[in-house]
DNA sequence: TGAACCCAATCTGTCTGACAATGTTATAGC
DNA sequence: GCTATAACATTGTCAGACAGATTGGGTTCA
């Protein structure tokens, strides 16, 4: 006569070296944590309340991302990408973001389009009004987009590749007349997608990855970091 | 009259956790760490005669790198990946090798041409010879190839798919006939990029990986973690 | 004999405390 | 005001410890 505890299942709690480097990937994107900024070892064991040993596992692995920088010897700093760096890593973002377009066009199920749409009707909704909300609502539309292509690990790359350029896609928004571009960009991607032309996805893809790599970069001074406090 | 002190700079010995990652990496990618072997931390630390705290930052590093995977409470594995997690690798490869050629037709110097066609030479005088030495003259020949590129980011995450596919290519090897084939696609890169013909390169460096693709994959099995033991 | 259960050994995840080496800052002297 | 030295702070690293989870073996019971 037990009661059926369906997913009653205590979600084995992560271990707290992930808690530790998602509560700091977090505070790093949502630029808490400025790029350049150091990252003393006691004071993010005081933020998390975790110890030394697991701020340090959980700082390794933002280093892989590159999100942090260590310094040999003089500690670790937020990563302030140069100009240069960032213009690298839109070029490959363009690359992969036009490779998850064609995919999409290509495999995702009737499902996945649905969702696509809605996604992309919130991103209509929003870019009028707020930009604060019509990011949010684009980073959705990236994650089914990329979801959508079924391929685990270009998620993966993408993901950290976004996360690294975040700083810099605040600055997108700031351009005036730029959110209308944008949606106009998407919505030519969309198109593709819905004629079920993987080509002409992949090239909408770029196209939208580009420009807004230009309008960020129109923001940055060339040899120096970008955004250096 | 002091002697001119030239480069005598003391490399700033690395920090232990990245010599203990590196070594860690090298065993895996050599094999000495076989897929799915678990690995005890007391051992590793007695291996490289370093702390746990050190060895764990190192692991730490790997998995984010997607060579071991933690699996919560029971330690750390080298990362077995499945078939399919080997095809979404080889995609992504393909995709970003193409990128590299096209970038490389499009942008490197003369000197870098040069050094890839040393390289070239290295890698056909080998492919008759000696199974192992081909493997290691590409692997030099990519590296050529990647860094004419231009695109550090780009090199850093090819770099990582190859280290993550290296397991399987040292299968491609055992299979009859394949080296006088891949030396006949890797021809075809050389020579888009002697005709400075970009979409040529792509084209050629995507069939070279795809090929290699095929060729790896044919040896295992679809749901089973690919070399279990 | 075979299956379920329990216990011990092992190992991870995490913490505390410690230390030398290296930077950084402040102070004192010129 | 500038330089040199001293005091302090912080990192990189280690040793030791402990609870909790997992595993394998042994034991009991059917």
């Amino acid at each position: 006569m037990s009661i059926p505890l369906g997913d009653r299942r205590v979600q084995r709690h992560a271990p707290i070296r992930e808690q530790v480097a998602a509560i700091l990937r977090d505070a790093i994107v949502n630029m808490e944590l400025r790029p350049g900024q150091v990252l003393v070892e006691r004071e993010l064991c005081e933020m998390t309340s975790a110890s030394r040993p697991s701020v340090r596992e959980a700082l390794r692995q933002l280093e892989s991302e590159g999100l942090v920088e260590s310094r040999n010897g003089r500690g670790t700093v937020v990563a302030a990408p140069t100009r240069e760096q960032a213009e690298h890593l839109y070029e490959v973002r363009a690359e992969l973001e036009g490779m998850a377009a064609e995919l999409f066009a290509e495999r995702a199920d009737e499902q996945q389009r649905a969702e696509l749409r809605a996604a992309f009707g919130s991103v209509e909704e929003s870019a009028l009004r707020d930009g604060r909300a019509m990011l949010a609502a684009k980073d959705r539309l990236y994650r089914v987009l990329i979801a959508g292509a079924g391929n685990p690990i270009l998620s993966e790359m993408l993901g950290g590749l976004q996360r690294r350029v975040t700083q810099l896609r605040a600055l997108t928004l700031t351009s005036p007349g730029r959110p209308t571009e944008s949606l106009l960009e998407i919505r030519a991607i969309m198109a593709a997608i819905e004629d079920r032309d993987p080509a002409a996805a992949r090239a909408a893809a770029i196209v939208h990855v580009e420009q807004a790599a230009r309008t960020a970069l129109t923001f940055a001074d060339a040899a120096s970091p970008l955004l250096p406090h």
